[in-house]
DNA sequence: TTCCTCATGATAAGCTAATAACAGACAATT
DNA sequence: AATTGTCTGTTATTAGCTTATCATGAGGAA
């Protein structure tokens, strides 16, 4: 089974692969059947040619005059990205963020399952975060090798995030989510996410920023 | 004073503001006095040539046989991204993300000032939240507009996220930053930005799987 | 079955962004 | 003051993405 009809997929296209997924479940859950691209296109506000581009890194899921089967892209989409797949979690950094993110419900239904969430303060340790107990980060390592951790996220403050991202690393895990607001530094082999949120605020406040000029 | 030298910036240019501001802050703390575009680039793991390209956008803070004074370019670039503003912000829903964000110190300190959060359970109404105590989601309105509320957080379910957006919207809210799951649509004039955690996750699980293959 | 319409997949054209190259200005040095 | 070397701002080039176009084949109607 491949995987790309050939070559690497641009990083650009693979960021839309979620957002088709979503608005594809949208119609699943509506009960719609058939879909052409001009119409998800104009859902979605792209443009029908970069949606028909950006499928056809994968393959032809479509039918001349008929448009795409929308259950079908849907599963085939989610095949793509990879959700029929199981993958292990531990969350670094037992905060308000940190706790956010265990509560949240959308991940474990993608697959998505945390087994452990750790800390370095000692008040933390032992509490019940729904179904995981806080653990001591001195057992972060031991516990991501025996448990088969594949994704670390962290959300401890900056200035310990990249110790942690070299135990996760060290322990061999497959890839790291950075909450922490600096730029971690892992091995190329290792896939990397850093959400600087941060950052997300000040874009908008550019774009105000530039608003507001735009009155001369 | 101008914002920019001519025409508009792209929005890829923008995204890359935040960490030009990120890195020149950490100069700025270990005292560093000057600094090349060839050195910062590396250090950002980015071109010199792109970064040279991106501040031309704004104008010229450089010196010839000299490089950039540390200090002085954190500034402009302060200013560019509007750092010298201040902004009052809502957040709307206190679960468990909404409480993080309200708790996120980094907010304050920027010049975005958190104002009042919002609820519509009952049973959260009249907590505190650190300064904030939550309130009906009846107030927002009404709050939004007696306040000067310019940027309204969504912290909400998929379901209430586009009605929540409408009342920041017709209280006259400048900027969304939404985080539930879905697109929402708001008039052109209105800066938006669309935080979708769990599509982070996927492009994780399509790059892990993407790896995963390339073991042929 | 045959013809017509529709909408895909593929190719081409157009556009945007990233990298490379370079002339000129300034700093440093003697 | 003169000279060398550095490093910017800018222009040129290349690469990457997006949009437009079109031939082709499937579906549906008569």
């Amino acid at each position: 089974m491949r995987d790309t009809k050939e070559g690497r997929v641009p990083m650009v296209v693979i960021k839309r692969l979620p957002k088709y997924y979503r608005y594809l479940g949208e119609l699943v859950e509506h009960k719609v059947e058939r879909v052409s691209s001009q119409t998800l296109a104009d859902m979605m506000g792209i443009s029908a040619s970069q949606l028909r581009q950006d499928l056809n890194h994968f393959g032809e899921f479509g039918q001349q005059g008929y448009g795409y089967r929308v259950e079908d892209l849907y599963q085939e989409i989610g095949r793509i990205i990879g959700l029929e797949n199981e993958y292990n979690m531990v969350i670094v950094g037992a905060g308000n963020l940190g706790q956010a993110l265990a509560n949240y419900p959308n991940f474990s239904k993608r697959g998505f399952l945390l087994k452990g969430v750790f800390d370095i303060n000692p008040k933390l340790i032992g509490l019940k975060l729904r179904d995981n107990e806080i653990m001591d980060i001195d057992h972060l390592e031991q516990f991501i090798q025996k448990e088969n951790i594949a994704i670390g996220i962290i959300t401890v403050p900056k200035e310990a995030a990249q110790e942690v991202a070299d135990i996760m690393v060290r322990a061999g895990i497959k890839a790291i989510w950075n909450f922490a607001p600096v730029d971690i530094k892992v091995p190329p082999e290792i896939v990397l996410e850093n959400e600087h949120l941060a950052d997300r605020l000040m874009v908008i406040s550019f774009r105000l920023k530039e608003l507001g000029f735009e009155e001369d």
